[in-house]
DNA sequence: TTGATTAGTAAGCAC
DNA sequence: GTGCTTACTAATCAA
């Protein structure tokens, strides 16, 4: 099938040559049931060829669309993907705050600890064994 | 351009019918430099048409060439971001767990200081007050 | 000219 | 039949 050159546009393209005599456009070719085509065709009395061919560009028309949906869905897919990876960098970063906060907690714990043994050991007051060491 | 029906056999492609007087294979059309192409239609007198289909053949296969790698590069690109996410869940398992060993050992320090301070209130020891809260 | 990318076409598959 | 997916072609753009 013979295409117009398509300059920098390349979203529309010029409809399919309608058929010699059912004159239909692109738009409502693919929108009328099967059942309406078949009556306008018989309707008109169209030859076995061009009820062929007829069908045919309907079946073209019709795969131009879910080739269209085919490459949204896909680009769709790799933008969640993204998202989604974004968003998963986003909670590392609020867990590695939250490590580093809790590392810091414990590191003053431990400090302050040691302060309250030296106490105890500078005052000479015993301290039993199991409750020495953190 | 007729192509044969593919069965369920979509890898290769029965290949473009050879030109009418310079018959090389898709493989060796595509491979060889514009310069040797160039020699050998001059070499073998092909007419101006016939010099036109041939470079017309040769960019298809190029054509077909470059689709292929575009598929081949979009499937990969892909992957790596599924395998980076998978990655990632595993990071972030991990942070967990540390996160929650980090919890674990922090009540414990703070049971242990507790049953230090009762230890020292039921001893009758004064502790400085800036040594007392944990 | 070469390589990459896009819309469109046809074929095959699944439902 | 319908819808989706794939390989391929042609057009277009960038380098």
């Amino acid at each position: 099938m013979p295409q117009e050159p398509r300059k920098s546009e390349r979203k529309s393209l010029p409809p399919l040559s309608p058929g010699p005599i059912l004159d239909i456009s692109d738009d409502e070719l693919v929108s009328i049931s099967v059942r309406d085509l078949n009556r306008q065709l018989k309707l008109r009395g169209l030859s076995r060829e061009d009820i062929v061919r007829m069908k045919q560009r309907r079946r073209t028309l019709k795969n131009r669309g879910y080739a269209a949906s085919c490459r949204i869905k896909r680009i769709e897919q790799k933008d969640e993907l993204e998202t989604e990876k974004t968003q998963e960098w986003r909670d590392m970063e609020t867990m590695q705050e939250e490590i580093k906060h809790m590392k810091d907690e414990m590191s003053s714990i431990r400090t302050r600890f040691e302060a309250l043994k030296k106490f105890a050991i500078n005052n000479k007051i015993p301290i039993p064994t199991e409750l020495e060491n953190l």
